[in-house]
DNA sequence: CGAGATGGAACCAGATTTAGACCAATTGCA
DNA sequence: TGCAATTGGTCTAAATCTGGTTCCATCTCG
Protein backbone atom coordinates (compact mmCIF):
# COMPACT_ATOMS: atom_id res chain seq x y z
CA UNK A 1 0.00 0.00 0.00
CA UNK A 2 2.68 2.32 0.83
CA UNK A 3 4.20 1.46 -2.80
CA UNK A 4 1.33 2.13 -4.32
CA UNK A 5 1.20 5.85 -2.27
CA UNK A 6 4.64 6.46 -3.36
CA UNK A 7 3.56 5.85 -7.41
CA UNK A 8 0.67 8.40 -7.18
CA UNK A 9 2.77 10.66 -5.62
CA UNK A 10 5.78 10.49 -7.74
CA UNK A 11 2.87 10.50 -10.61
CA UNK A 12 1.69 13.92 -9.09
CA UNK A 13 5.62 15.84 -8.91
CA UNK A 14 6.30 14.88 -12.94
CA UNK A 15 2.66 16.12 -13.95
CA UNK A 16 3.41 19.41 -11.47
CA UNK A 17 6.41 19.82 -13.22
CA UNK A 18 6.57 21.80 -16.79
CA UNK A 19 5.66 18.86 -18.88
CA UNK A 20 8.22 18.52 -21.81
CA UNK A 21 6.33 19.34 -25.28
CA UNK A 22 4.99 16.17 -26.75
CA UNK A 23 5.65 15.71 -30.93
CA UNK A 24 2.91 14.58 -32.69
CA UNK A 25 3.53 15.48 -36.16
CA UNK A 26 6.16 13.15 -38.75
CA UNK A 27 5.63 10.50 -39.95
CA UNK A 28 5.92 8.34 -36.59
CA UNK A 29 3.29 10.37 -35.20
CA UNK A 30 0.90 10.18 -37.82
CA UNK A 31 1.69 6.26 -38.24
CA UNK A 32 0.00 6.26 -34.68
CA UNK A 33 -2.87 8.56 -35.18
CA UNK A 34 -4.02 6.47 -38.30
CA UNK A 35 -3.65 3.66 -36.87
CA UNK A 36 -5.03 4.63 -33.44
CA UNK A 37 -8.03 5.76 -35.68
CA UNK A 38 -8.40 2.80 -37.86
CA UNK A 39 -8.65 0.56 -34.51
CA UNK A 40 -10.97 2.42 -32.72
CA UNK A 41 -13.05 2.11 -35.63
CA UNK A 42 -13.18 5.76 -36.77
CA UNK A 43 -13.07 4.50 -39.90
CA UNK A 44 -15.09 1.17 -40.22
CA UNK A 45 -14.50 -2.02 -42.35
CA UNK A 46 -14.16 -1.63 -46.12
CA UNK A 47 -14.72 2.49 -45.96
CA UNK A 48 -12.30 4.54 -48.48
CA UNK A 49 -10.35 6.95 -46.57
CA UNK A 50 -9.63 9.97 -47.92
CA UNK A 51 -7.35 10.14 -51.10
CA UNK A 52 -3.83 10.65 -49.94
CA UNK A 53 -3.72 14.28 -51.74
CA UNK A 54 -6.68 15.37 -49.27
CA UNK A 55 -4.89 13.48 -46.18
CA UNK A 56 -1.77 15.26 -46.67
CA UNK A 57 -3.70 18.75 -46.73
CA UNK A 58 -5.89 17.97 -43.51
CA UNK A 59 -2.34 17.14 -41.60
CA UNK A 60 -0.63 19.71 -42.97
CA UNK A 61 1.92 17.38 -44.30
CA UNK A 62 3.13 16.67 -47.82
CA UNK A 63 2.09 13.15 -49.70
CA UNK A 64 5.20 11.77 -49.10
CA UNK A 65 4.63 11.53 -45.97
CA UNK A 66 1.32 10.23 -45.78
CA UNK A 67 2.24 7.49 -48.78
CA UNK A 68 5.28 6.65 -45.86
CA UNK A 69 2.41 6.11 -43.57
CA UNK A 70 -0.19 4.31 -45.84
CA UNK A 71 2.70 1.98 -46.93
CA UNK A 72 3.32 0.57 -43.15
CA UNK A 73 -0.64 0.94 -42.45
CA UNK A 74 -0.71 -1.66 -45.45
CA UNK A 75 2.04 -3.93 -44.37
CA UNK A 76 0.04 -3.76 -41.00
CA UNK A 77 -2.32 -5.00 -42.72
CA UNK A 78 -4.78 -2.36 -41.35
CA UNK A 79 -5.30 -1.14 -45.12
CA UNK A 80 -5.11 -1.62 -48.33
CA UNK A 81 -4.53 0.67 -51.40
CA UNK A 82 -6.00 -0.11 -54.91
CA UNK A 83 -4.78 2.04 -57.95
CA UNK A 84 -6.60 4.58 -59.30
CA UNK A 85 -9.55 3.43 -56.54
CA UNK A 86 -8.23 4.42 -53.12
CA UNK A 87 -7.66 3.48 -49.54
CA UNK A 88 -9.67 1.10 -47.67
CA UNK A 89 -9.59 -0.14 -44.51
CA UNK A 90 -8.90 -3.61 -44.00
CA UNK A 91 -9.04 -4.07 -40.46
CA UNK A 92 -12.17 -4.17 -38.22
CA UNK A 93 -14.24 -7.06 -39.64
CA UNK A 94 -13.70 -9.18 -36.75
CA UNK A 95 -12.30 -5.84 -34.64
CA UNK A 96 -13.21 -6.76 -31.23
CA UNK A 97 -12.86 -9.95 -29.41
CA UNK A 98 -16.43 -9.81 -28.50
CA UNK A 99 -17.30 -9.85 -32.08
CA UNK A 100 -15.23 -12.67 -33.01
CA UNK A 101 -16.86 -14.92 -30.44
CA UNK A 102 -19.94 -14.33 -32.23
CA UNK A 103 -18.89 -15.51 -35.35
CA UNK A 104 -16.87 -18.57 -33.87
CA UNK A 105 -18.71 -21.71 -33.35
CA UNK A 106 -17.27 -24.31 -30.81
CA UNK A 107 -15.92 -26.62 -33.21
CA UNK A 108 -14.18 -23.77 -34.66
CA UNK A 109 -12.64 -23.03 -31.90
CA UNK A 110 -11.89 -26.90 -31.10
CA UNK A 111 -9.67 -26.87 -33.92
CA UNK A 112 -7.71 -23.70 -33.70
CA UNK A 113 -7.31 -25.05 -30.12
CA UNK A 114 -5.51 -27.95 -31.35
CA UNK A 115 -3.42 -25.99 -33.63
CA UNK A 116 -2.22 -24.13 -30.59
CA UNK A 117 -2.41 -26.32 -27.81
CA UNK A 118 -0.27 -28.89 -29.80
CA UNK A 119 2.41 -26.40 -30.05
CA UNK A 120 2.10 -25.37 -26.87
CA UNK A 121 2.66 -28.91 -24.78
CA UNK A 122 5.47 -29.59 -27.72
CA UNK A 123 7.30 -26.00 -26.11
CA UNK A 124 6.40 -27.44 -22.51
CA UNK A 125 8.70 -30.59 -23.14
CA UNK A 126 11.59 -28.84 -23.94
CA UNK A 127 10.85 -25.36 -22.17
CA UNK A 128 9.43 -26.90 -19.34
CA UNK A 129 11.35 -25.56 -15.36
CA UNK A 130 10.98 -27.45 -12.27
CA UNK A 131 9.22 -24.53 -10.87
CA UNK A 132 6.75 -24.58 -14.30
CA UNK A 133 5.86 -28.29 -13.08
CA UNK A 134 5.16 -27.53 -9.47
CA UNK A 135 2.92 -24.63 -10.48
CA UNK A 136 1.14 -27.20 -13.01
CA UNK A 137 0.93 -29.79 -10.92
CA UNK A 138 -0.47 -27.13 -7.81
CA UNK A 139 -3.05 -26.19 -10.78
CA UNK A 140 -4.00 -29.84 -11.35
CA UNK A 141 -4.45 -30.60 -7.95
CA UNK A 142 -6.89 -27.88 -7.94
CA UNK A 143 -8.64 -29.01 -10.66
CA UNK A 144 -9.72 -31.83 -9.32
CA UNK A 145 -11.21 -30.95 -6.53
CA UNK A 146 -14.13 -29.45 -8.17
CA UNK A 147 -15.27 -32.74 -10.18
CA UNK A 148 -18.94 -31.91 -9.59
CA UNK A 149 -18.97 -27.69 -10.20
CA UNK A 150 -19.05 -27.29 -14.06
CA UNK A 151 -18.40 -23.43 -13.09
CA UNK A 152 -15.13 -23.66 -11.15
CA UNK A 153 -14.01 -26.68 -13.00
CA UNK A 154 -13.99 -24.09 -16.48
CA UNK A 155 -12.29 -21.49 -14.05
CA UNK A 156 -9.67 -24.56 -12.82
CA UNK A 157 -9.45 -25.59 -15.98
CA UNK A 158 -8.16 -22.38 -17.86
CA UNK A 159 -5.80 -22.13 -15.14
CA UNK A 160 -4.37 -25.51 -15.51
CA UNK A 161 -4.15 -24.46 -19.03
CA UNK A 162 -2.42 -20.84 -18.43
CA UNK A 163 0.41 -22.65 -16.79
CA UNK A 164 0.75 -25.45 -19.34
CA UNK A 165 1.07 -21.87 -21.69
CA UNK A 166 3.64 -20.41 -19.37
CA UNK A 167 6.05 -23.47 -19.12
CA UNK A 168 6.55 -22.72 -22.37
CA UNK A 169 8.50 -19.34 -21.76
CA UNK A 170 7.09 -17.64 -25.19
CA UNK A 171 5.08 -14.36 -24.10
CA UNK A 172 3.30 -14.85 -27.54
CA UNK A 173 2.34 -18.20 -27.10
CA UNK A 174 1.12 -17.16 -23.76
CA UNK A 175 -0.98 -14.27 -25.03
CA UNK A 176 -2.60 -15.65 -27.42
CA UNK A 177 -3.90 -18.51 -24.92
CA UNK A 178 -5.24 -15.76 -23.50
CA UNK A 179 -7.24 -14.02 -26.22
CA UNK A 180 -8.33 -17.87 -26.96
CA UNK A 181 -9.79 -17.85 -23.30
CA UNK A 182 -11.73 -14.89 -23.79
CA UNK A 183 -13.44 -15.88 -26.37
CA UNK A 184 -14.00 -19.35 -25.06
CA UNK A 185 -15.51 -17.36 -21.94
CA UNK A 186 -18.14 -15.73 -24.13
CA UNK A 187 -21.90 -15.55 -22.78
CA UNK A 188 -22.62 -18.10 -26.14
CA UNK A 189 -21.28 -21.12 -24.37
CA UNK A 190 -22.16 -20.58 -20.54
CA UNK A 191 -24.96 -22.51 -21.63
CA UNK A 192 -23.40 -25.45 -23.81
CA UNK A 193 -20.95 -26.10 -20.48
CA UNK A 194 -23.36 -27.28 -18.17
CA UNK A 195 -24.45 -29.25 -21.11
CA UNK A 196 -21.46 -30.97 -21.52
CA UNK A 197 -19.98 -30.81 -18.25
CA UNK A 198 -21.02 -33.93 -16.36
CA UNK A 199 -19.08 -35.30 -13.69
CA UNK A 200 -18.73 -38.43 -15.82
CA UNK A 201 -16.98 -36.36 -18.81
CA UNK A 202 -14.97 -33.84 -16.06
CA UNK A 203 -13.25 -37.22 -14.30
CA UNK A 204 -12.08 -38.37 -18.19
CA UNK A 205 -10.54 -34.92 -18.44
CA UNK A 206 -9.26 -35.09 -15.67
CA UNK A 207 -7.57 -38.19 -16.21
CA UNK A 208 -6.28 -36.64 -19.62
CA UNK A 209 -5.13 -33.65 -17.67
CA UNK A 210 -2.81 -36.05 -15.36
CA UNK A 211 -1.48 -38.19 -18.14
CA UNK A 212 -0.90 -35.13 -19.80
CA UNK A 213 1.45 -33.86 -17.21
CA UNK A 214 3.52 -36.71 -16.44
CA UNK A 215 4.40 -37.01 -20.08
CA UNK A 216 5.70 -33.27 -20.51
CA UNK A 217 7.66 -34.00 -16.79
CA UNK A 218 9.19 -37.18 -18.49
CA UNK A 219 9.95 -35.25 -21.27
CA UNK A 220 8.01 -37.44 -23.65
CA UNK A 221 7.28 -35.25 -27.09
CA UNK A 222 5.91 -37.62 -28.97
CA UNK A 223 3.49 -38.68 -25.98
CA UNK A 224 2.68 -35.44 -24.79
CA UNK A 225 1.38 -34.70 -28.87
CA UNK A 226 -0.12 -37.59 -28.48
CA UNK A 227 -1.81 -36.90 -25.34
CA UNK A 228 -3.22 -33.46 -26.14
CA UNK A 229 -4.69 -34.44 -29.29
CA UNK A 230 -6.53 -36.94 -27.82
CA UNK A 231 -7.42 -34.58 -25.24
CA UNK A 232 -9.22 -32.20 -27.87
CA UNK A 233 -10.53 -34.77 -30.02
CA UNK A 234 -12.62 -36.00 -27.09
CA UNK A 235 -13.77 -32.57 -26.32
CA UNK A 236 -14.82 -32.70 -29.67
CA UNK A 237 -16.60 -35.99 -29.71
CA UNK A 238 -18.47 -34.06 -26.67
CA UNK A 239 -19.30 -31.30 -27.96
CA UNK A 240 -20.72 -32.82 -31.38
CA UNK A 241 -23.00 -34.81 -28.48
CA UNK A 242 -24.71 -31.92 -27.52
CA UNK A 243 -24.86 -29.96 -30.70
CA UNK A 244 -26.47 -32.59 -32.43
CA UNK B 1 7.48 -6.30 -13.68
CA UNK B 2 6.88 -3.25 -14.95
CA UNK B 3 4.97 -2.36 -11.83
CA UNK B 4 7.62 -3.56 -9.62
CA UNK B 5 10.72 -1.60 -11.37
CA UNK B 6 8.19 1.58 -11.49
CA UNK B 7 7.44 0.82 -7.83
CA UNK B 8 10.87 0.54 -6.52
CA UNK B 9 12.02 3.43 -9.22
CA UNK B 10 9.20 5.89 -7.56
CA UNK B 11 10.66 5.07 -4.16
CA UNK B 12 13.96 5.94 -4.80
CA UNK B 13 12.50 9.05 -6.93
CA UNK B 14 10.43 10.22 -3.69
CA UNK B 15 13.15 9.59 -1.17
CA UNK B 16 15.32 11.54 -3.22
CA UNK B 17 12.70 14.59 -3.60
CA UNK B 18 12.82 15.00 0.16
CA UNK B 19 16.48 15.67 0.67
CA UNK B 20 18.09 19.00 0.32
CA UNK B 21 16.34 21.55 -2.50
CA UNK B 22 18.06 20.52 -5.57
CA UNK B 23 17.98 22.99 -8.82
CA UNK B 24 16.05 22.63 -11.61
CA UNK B 25 17.53 24.03 -14.10
CA UNK B 26 21.01 22.63 -14.45
CA UNK B 27 22.21 19.42 -16.06
CA UNK B 28 21.54 17.28 -12.99
CA UNK B 29 17.83 19.08 -12.81
CA UNK B 30 17.11 18.49 -16.32
CA UNK B 31 18.46 14.93 -16.10
CA UNK B 32 16.09 14.33 -13.17
CA UNK B 33 12.90 15.85 -14.64
CA UNK B 34 13.59 14.13 -18.09
CA UNK B 35 14.26 10.69 -16.71
CA UNK B 36 11.12 11.01 -14.36
CA UNK B 37 8.86 11.88 -17.31
CA UNK B 38 10.38 8.76 -18.91
CA UNK B 39 9.89 6.47 -16.36
CA UNK B 40 6.55 7.78 -15.41
CA UNK B 41 5.25 6.87 -18.97
CA UNK B 42 4.75 10.53 -20.56
CA UNK B 43 6.88 9.01 -23.51
CA UNK B 44 5.41 5.79 -24.20
CA UNK B 45 7.89 3.00 -25.65
CA UNK B 46 9.66 3.88 -28.50
CA UNK B 47 7.94 7.52 -29.06
CA UNK B 48 10.46 9.95 -30.46
CA UNK B 49 10.87 12.93 -27.90
CA UNK B 50 11.18 16.78 -28.86
CA UNK B 51 14.76 17.60 -30.47
CA UNK B 52 17.59 18.91 -28.61
CA UNK B 53 16.83 22.07 -30.30
CA UNK B 54 13.23 22.14 -29.01
CA UNK B 55 13.47 20.61 -25.39
CA UNK B 56 16.51 23.47 -25.15
CA UNK B 57 14.08 26.39 -26.14
CA UNK B 58 11.51 24.67 -23.40
CA UNK B 59 13.34 24.07 -21.00
CA UNK B 60 15.01 27.52 -21.51
CA UNK B 61 18.41 26.43 -21.31
CA UNK B 62 20.90 25.70 -24.11
CA UNK B 63 21.57 22.65 -26.75
CA UNK B 64 24.89 21.76 -24.76
CA UNK B 65 23.05 21.00 -21.80
CA UNK B 66 20.37 18.88 -23.32
CA UNK B 67 22.80 16.91 -25.41
CA UNK B 68 24.92 16.47 -22.03
CA UNK B 69 21.11 15.13 -20.47
CA UNK B 70 20.60 13.34 -23.16
CA UNK B 71 23.84 11.21 -23.26
CA UNK B 72 23.30 10.26 -19.61
CA UNK B 73 19.94 9.12 -20.20
CA UNK B 74 21.57 7.23 -22.98
CA UNK B 75 24.04 5.57 -20.79
CA UNK B 76 21.32 4.47 -18.95
CA UNK B 77 19.35 3.32 -21.18
CA UNK B 78 16.31 4.79 -21.17
CA UNK B 79 16.96 6.54 -24.35
CA UNK B 80 18.32 5.56 -27.76
CA UNK B 81 20.06 8.63 -29.87
CA UNK B 82 19.91 8.15 -34.28
CA UNK B 83 21.34 10.97 -36.15
CA UNK B 84 19.09 12.72 -38.35
CA UNK B 85 16.37 10.95 -36.55
CA UNK B 86 15.72 11.68 -33.60
CA UNK B 87 16.36 10.53 -29.80
CA UNK B 88 13.81 7.67 -28.91
CA UNK B 89 12.51 6.40 -25.79
CA UNK B 90 14.08 2.64 -24.94
CA UNK B 91 12.07 2.50 -21.72
CA UNK B 92 8.65 1.07 -21.19
CA UNK B 93 8.56 -1.72 -23.02
CA UNK B 94 6.62 -3.82 -20.45
CA UNK B 95 4.53 -0.84 -20.13
CA UNK B 96 1.98 -1.27 -23.03
CA UNK B 97 0.47 -4.65 -22.25
CA UNK B 98 -1.26 -4.68 -26.10
CA UNK B 99 1.97 -3.77 -27.79
CA UNK B 100 3.43 -7.96 -27.71
CA UNK B 101 5.52 -7.13 -30.36
CA UNK B 102 7.96 -5.30 -28.25
CA UNK B 103 8.40 -8.82 -25.57
CA UNK B 104 8.41 -11.01 -28.68
CA UNK B 105 11.29 -12.21 -30.33
CA UNK B 106 11.33 -12.84 -33.39
CA UNK B 107 12.49 -17.01 -32.92
CA UNK B 108 9.61 -17.33 -30.57
CA UNK B 109 7.00 -15.79 -33.32
CA UNK B 110 8.37 -18.75 -35.47
CA UNK B 111 7.57 -20.93 -32.93
CA UNK B 112 3.99 -19.65 -32.21
CA UNK B 113 3.47 -19.55 -36.32
CA UNK B 114 4.77 -23.33 -36.31
CA UNK B 115 1.49 -24.33 -34.56
CA UNK B 116 -0.81 -21.73 -35.94
CA UNK B 117 0.21 -22.09 -39.94
CA UNK B 118 0.48 -26.24 -39.39
CA UNK B 119 -3.07 -25.66 -37.89
CA UNK B 120 -3.96 -23.90 -41.18
CA UNK B 121 -2.37 -26.18 -43.97
CA UNK B 122 -4.20 -28.88 -42.27
CA UNK B 123 -7.55 -27.60 -42.01
CA UNK B 124 -6.65 -25.98 -46.06
CA UNK B 125 -6.53 -29.38 -47.41
CA UNK B 126 -10.01 -30.27 -45.80
CA UNK B 127 -11.58 -26.98 -46.58
CA UNK B 128 -10.74 -25.12 -49.50
CA UNK B 129 -12.72 -24.66 -52.05
CA UNK B 130 -11.52 -23.49 -55.65
CA UNK B 131 -12.06 -20.25 -55.46
CA UNK B 132 -9.91 -20.46 -52.57
CA UNK B 133 -7.21 -22.26 -54.28
CA UNK B 134 -7.76 -19.63 -57.22
CA UNK B 135 -7.31 -16.93 -55.01
CA UNK B 136 -3.95 -18.35 -53.39
CA UNK B 137 -3.13 -19.39 -56.78
CA UNK B 138 -3.35 -15.50 -57.56
CA UNK B 139 -1.53 -14.14 -54.52
CA UNK B 140 1.26 -16.37 -55.07
CA UNK B 141 1.63 -15.14 -58.38
CA UNK B 142 2.00 -11.96 -57.84
CA UNK B 143 4.57 -13.35 -54.90
CA UNK B 144 7.02 -14.78 -57.52
CA UNK B 145 6.85 -11.44 -59.25
CA UNK B 146 8.65 -9.53 -56.59
CA UNK B 147 11.77 -11.95 -55.96
CA UNK B 148 14.20 -8.78 -55.92
CA UNK B 149 12.10 -5.94 -53.12
CA UNK B 150 12.30 -7.01 -49.20
CA UNK B 151 9.54 -4.81 -48.90
CA UNK B 152 7.09 -6.16 -51.45
CA UNK B 153 8.17 -9.45 -51.09
CA UNK B 154 6.77 -9.11 -47.28
CA UNK B 155 3.35 -7.81 -48.99
CA UNK B 156 2.73 -9.85 -50.74
CA UNK B 157 4.05 -13.24 -48.42
CA UNK B 158 1.39 -12.19 -45.94
CA UNK B 159 -1.15 -11.56 -49.06
CA UNK B 160 -0.24 -15.28 -49.32
CA UNK B 161 -0.65 -16.48 -46.65
CA UNK B 162 -3.71 -14.97 -45.23
CA UNK B 163 -5.36 -16.57 -48.37
CA UNK B 164 -4.24 -19.66 -47.43
CA UNK B 165 -5.58 -18.90 -43.70
CA UNK B 166 -9.06 -17.68 -45.29
CA UNK B 167 -8.88 -21.08 -47.18
CA UNK B 168 -9.86 -22.76 -44.25
CA UNK B 169 -13.15 -20.93 -43.70
CA UNK B 170 -12.40 -20.78 -39.79
CA UNK B 171 -12.95 -17.10 -39.15
CA UNK B 172 -11.06 -17.63 -35.99
CA UNK B 173 -8.14 -18.59 -37.36
CA UNK B 174 -7.81 -15.60 -39.89
CA UNK B 175 -8.10 -13.28 -36.63
CA UNK B 176 -5.46 -15.23 -34.64
CA UNK B 177 -3.14 -15.22 -38.43
CA UNK B 178 -3.73 -11.41 -38.89
CA UNK B 179 -3.20 -10.15 -35.17
CA UNK B 180 0.08 -12.74 -35.19
CA UNK B 181 1.04 -10.69 -39.05
CA UNK B 182 0.37 -7.59 -37.16
CA UNK B 183 2.73 -8.25 -34.61
CA UNK B 184 5.31 -9.46 -37.78
CA UNK B 185 5.23 -6.17 -39.10
CA UNK B 186 6.07 -4.17 -36.04
CA UNK B 187 8.49 -1.55 -36.41
CA UNK B 188 11.52 -3.86 -34.68
CA UNK B 189 11.84 -5.97 -37.23
CA UNK B 190 11.39 -4.12 -40.56
CA UNK B 191 15.19 -3.48 -39.83
CA UNK B 192 15.74 -7.31 -40.19
CA UNK B 193 13.87 -7.81 -43.16
CA UNK B 194 16.31 -6.34 -45.21
CA UNK B 195 19.33 -8.73 -43.65
CA UNK B 196 17.33 -12.21 -43.72
CA UNK B 197 15.24 -11.40 -47.81
CA UNK B 198 18.30 -12.26 -49.87
CA UNK B 199 17.24 -12.62 -53.54
CA UNK B 200 18.82 -16.55 -53.17
CA UNK B 201 16.66 -16.89 -49.90
CA UNK B 202 13.32 -15.31 -51.84
CA UNK B 203 13.67 -17.72 -54.61
CA UNK B 204 14.23 -20.60 -52.11
CA UNK B 205 10.93 -19.21 -50.06
CA UNK B 206 8.82 -18.93 -53.15
CA UNK B 207 9.93 -22.42 -54.29
CA UNK B 208 8.27 -24.10 -50.89
CA UNK B 209 5.44 -21.73 -51.51
CA UNK B 210 4.85 -23.24 -55.13
CA UNK B 211 5.19 -26.45 -53.50
CA UNK B 212 2.41 -25.91 -50.73
CA UNK B 213 0.28 -24.84 -52.82
CA UNK B 214 0.71 -27.73 -55.12
CA UNK B 215 -0.08 -30.71 -52.13
CA UNK B 216 -2.99 -28.41 -51.00
CA UNK B 217 -4.62 -28.65 -54.51
CA UNK B 218 -3.59 -32.06 -53.87
CA UNK B 219 -5.12 -32.60 -50.68
CA UNK B 220 -2.27 -34.71 -49.56
CA UNK B 221 -2.16 -33.72 -45.60
CA UNK B 222 0.74 -35.40 -44.86
CA UNK B 223 2.65 -33.40 -47.49
CA UNK B 224 0.82 -30.05 -46.93
CA UNK B 225 2.31 -30.49 -42.86
CA UNK B 226 5.34 -31.90 -43.78
CA UNK B 227 6.01 -28.62 -46.50
CA UNK B 228 4.67 -25.87 -43.96
CA UNK B 229 7.24 -27.57 -41.33
CA UNK B 230 9.81 -27.35 -43.54
CA UNK B 231 9.37 -23.81 -44.42
CA UNK B 232 9.11 -22.40 -41.72
CA UNK B 233 12.41 -24.12 -40.27
CA UNK B 234 14.07 -23.08 -42.93
CA UNK B 235 12.84 -19.18 -41.91
CA UNK B 236 13.55 -20.16 -38.39
CA UNK B 237 17.19 -21.11 -39.92
CA UNK B 238 17.70 -18.03 -41.74
CA UNK B 239 16.65 -16.03 -38.85
CA UNK B 240 19.13 -17.87 -36.38
CA UNK B 241 22.29 -16.58 -39.05
CA UNK B 242 21.65 -13.43 -38.60
CA UNK B 243 20.63 -13.17 -35.11
CA UNK B 244 23.63 -15.21 -33.92
C1' DC C 1 41.89 33.85 -9.33
C1' DG C 2 40.98 29.30 -11.61
C1' DA C 3 38.48 25.13 -12.82
C1' DG C 4 34.51 23.40 -14.29
C1' DA C 5 29.90 24.04 -15.92
C1' DT C 6 27.01 26.50 -19.06
C1' DG C 7 25.53 29.18 -23.14
C1' DG C 8 25.79 30.17 -27.80
C1' DA C 9 27.15 29.71 -32.44
C1' DA C 10 28.69 27.54 -36.52
C1' DC C 11 29.35 23.71 -39.37
C1' DC C 12 28.95 18.66 -40.84
C1' DA C 13 26.74 14.36 -42.53
C1' DG C 14 22.91 11.85 -42.77
C1' DA C 15 17.84 11.24 -42.39
C1' DT C 16 13.46 12.96 -43.40
C1' DT C 17 10.22 15.88 -45.54
C1' DT C 18 8.63 18.53 -49.23
C1' DA C 19 6.96 19.77 -53.70
C1' DG C 20 6.69 18.73 -57.91
C1' DA C 21 5.98 16.07 -62.35
C1' DC C 22 4.48 12.17 -64.85
C1' DC C 23 2.40 7.49 -65.34
C1' DA C 24 -1.23 3.85 -65.08
C1' DA C 25 -5.43 2.18 -63.26
C1' DT C 26 -10.06 3.18 -62.00
C1' DT C 27 -14.29 5.61 -61.91
C1' DG C 28 -18.05 8.42 -63.37
C1' DC C 29 -20.29 11.00 -66.68
C1' DA C 30 -21.86 12.52 -71.21
C1' DT D 1 -18.66 3.92 -76.01
C1' DG D 2 -15.25 7.32 -75.10
C1' DC D 3 -13.62 11.21 -72.61
C1' DA D 4 -12.21 13.53 -68.41
C1' DA D 5 -11.36 13.64 -63.63
C1' DT D 6 -9.53 11.27 -59.78
C1' DT D 7 -6.79 7.91 -57.59
C1' DG D 8 -2.63 5.51 -56.27
C1' DG D 9 2.49 4.40 -58.10
C1' DT D 10 6.89 6.18 -59.10
C1' DC D 11 10.64 9.16 -59.34
C1' DT D 12 13.63 13.32 -58.44
C1' DA D 13 15.78 17.43 -56.61
C1' DA D 14 15.73 20.70 -53.13
C1' DA D 15 14.72 22.07 -48.57
C1' DT D 16 14.44 21.16 -43.90
C1' DC D 17 15.43 18.81 -39.72
C1' DT D 18 18.30 15.82 -36.75
C1' DG D 19 22.09 14.48 -33.92
C1' DG D 20 27.54 14.89 -33.88
C1' DT D 21 31.22 17.99 -33.24
C1' DT D 22 34.02 21.86 -32.32
C1' DC D 23 35.20 26.36 -30.57
C1' DC D 24 34.99 30.12 -27.48
C1' DA D 25 32.80 33.48 -24.31
C1' DT D 26 30.41 33.64 -20.01
C1' DC D 27 28.95 32.24 -15.59
C1' DT D 28 29.35 29.86 -10.94
C1' DC D 29 31.56 28.71 -7.02
C1' DG D 30 35.33 27.12 -4.21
Amino acid sequence: MADLHSVREAKRLVSFSTAPPRQNNGADGLTTRLRRAILAGQYTFKERLPSERQLAEHFNTSRGTVRKVLQRLTTMNLVEQRAGSGTYVRYGEFADRIDIADVTSPLELIDVRSGIELQIVRLAVTNATVVDIEHMTRALDQLEQCDHDPERFTQADSEFHLALAESTHNPLLVWLYQLLNEVRSHAQWRAMKDQILTPERINRYNRQHRRLLAVIISRDADGAAKTIQQHLEQARRDLRGVIG
